[in-house]
DNA sequence: ACTCACTTATAGTTTTTATTCATCACAAGT
DNA sequence: ACTTGTGATGAATAAAAACTATAAGTGAGT
């Protein structure tokens, strides 16, 4: 059985007349008495009775084989139209996964700048851990996940979106309060407020500064469950000090003039902030409208890549 | 699109694997590969998300539209199931035309037996002259006809079931009680009640009977209308004689006793009861059935033919 | 790095199927 | 008998689908 055969028989029932429905479909009329025939014999029944003079007959048992026709047609037809709908790009539904210290500065502007570019692009955004997003992203139930080099996993394909440099966060009435820019060494000896392991800016930091104390006192351990936001308000309150990404600035808040924020000297610690998909992946088309729109979005200090 | 194609697609949704969905297909692997690909081309979506090693993955549209694939292929499934089903040529409605004069005689036994026979068989009747018979059955409204020869119309094919005798029909008091036969010619002058035109079995009587008179009477012009049962009565009643077709005979009623039923000598007038179909009639098994079963039914004083 | 195992893609060839043109066979009306 | 309109048939051709063999990509293990 064949869509084609199912359209001839159909065309056949219209018309009434081999001839007109081979004209309807395009074909020679011996193109479709064979392939009518063909399909005779497969479903071991007779469609239609044929007299060489007046019009043909369709049989009972065709009548109800045309009926059923119609609706394999019909189907087919929708399953055509669903395609034609999935065709573009921007539709559908997107699963975004993004670490935990890009997520809350990145999304509050990419997210309505996306939803003007791609209406009809279904966003479901994720925060995680970089690990546990890979291994989303891995699995399929991710699309594409927002995270920091280094990262490099097999299978993985991966593009920068920007660079992010680091600024020292000091509450307003800290010693270093007069100076112009930080030194990552001016850092060591220093109790950070850092966010738990898992957390690769915790990392970045450590790395960026060198002899830096981390989690010594109570209060740093305490907060290793945290978020960027919650030892942001730490600094506010005058507990400490810490290492915080740029786009975290502008993210303003009730507390901003509680902060102080200070540059490091150039060269500045840094991040490169990445988007990551499976190589395989099919829409890529709708990762770089991503990357295009994250990378013509305002974010504090950064620097566009590529 | 074709309907092998989906079951490919299909398969490779429920296997996670072109090789094993290609075993499952019973076809190689690049045959699944390539018809894929060009279902993906036509539909202008990517389907799956390949990737060397490790499963494949279904894309988002690709759900979709598998499922819709599984849809489709299920109605394809139902027609050949409802062609299957229709197979069987006892089974479906046959709808079968008589003529008024063997209606009555060959129905009630027939009816019986042939649903005994072919219980799956819907079988609608119609009686009427020969002539809108005839129609019906050209037109398709029927799918067979019962008449009496002669009957030859182009496009339609005959065939003999039983040659049925003429008896004369005598009130119980009439003249020829004691005889043993009738001649034909004895019929010549005697004014006979026949049934109004339009009937066969009247012309026929008219033809076998010479010189006889018919609707002379004014009681014989007002049975015109009526049926050979009508005329039984009035024969029972006394008002006249009549000729009738053997199979009325034992159709026993509560007047047969009133009448007496008097053979012809042999070689008796008859009429020959055919079975007609149009030339290229799909089921003519269902025909040979119908055929069978008529001439394995009992009825009174029939010669069987061929 | 290199090979191995596994999976899908590609190339070239063969087989099958679909299609066409020309013609036939049939039935009906003239 | 001739003509006309219809579906069926035959031979040749075009298109497609199929197979075998091989390539290419990928991750795991050596």
């Amino acid at each position: 059985m064949t869509l084609t055969e199912l359209r001839y028989i159909v065309a056949v029932s219209q018309k009434n007349h081999f001839g007109l429905a081979a004209q309807a479909c395009f074909v020679s009329q011996p193109t479709l008495s064979i392939a009518i025939k063909k399909l005779e014999g497969q479903l071991g029944v007779r469609l239609f009775e044929r007299s060489s003079k007046n019009e043909i007959r369709i049989t009972e048992i065709g009548h109800q084989v045309i009926n059923q026709a119609h609706i394999v047609l019909q189907e087919a037809q929708i399953l055509s139209e669903i395609a034609q709908q999935g065709k573009d790009p921007l539709s559908g539904t997107f699963k975004l996964g993004v670490i935990y210290t890009i997520g809350p500065y990145l999304l509050p502007s990419l997210i309505p700048k996306l939803k003007e570019r791609a209406p009809n692009l279904k966003l479901i955004i994720e925060e995680n851990f970089t690990a546990n997003l890979y291994q989303s992203l891995k699995q399929g139930v991710l699309d594409a996940i927002i995270i920091s080099y280094p990262f490099a996993e097999p299978g993985i394909e991966t593009s920068p979106l920007y660079e992010e440099p680091f600024v020292v966060a000091l509450p307003r009435d800290h010693a270093w309060n007069k100076r112009k820019e930080i030194l990552p060494e001016d850092l060591a000896q220093q109790d950070l407020m850092l966010l738990g392991a898992g957390h690769c800016f915790r990392d970045q930091v450590i790395n960026a500064c060198p002899n830096c104390m981390v989690g010594n006192s109570e209060i740093t351990r305490s907060l290793e469950g945290g978020s960027l936001e919650t030892i942001r308000h730490m600094v506010a309150a005058g507990t400490g000090i810490t290492v915080l990404p740029h786009t975290s600035i502008l993210h303003s808040h009730h507390d901003e003039q509680l902060i102080d924020f200070k540059p490091f000297k150039a060269p500045a610690p840094s991040r490169t902030v990445a988007i990551a998909w499976r190589k395989h992946y099919p829409r890529k088309e709708t990762i770089g409208t991503i990357k295009e729109t994250i990378q013509t979005t305002p974010l504090s200090g950064v620097e566009i890549l590529q």
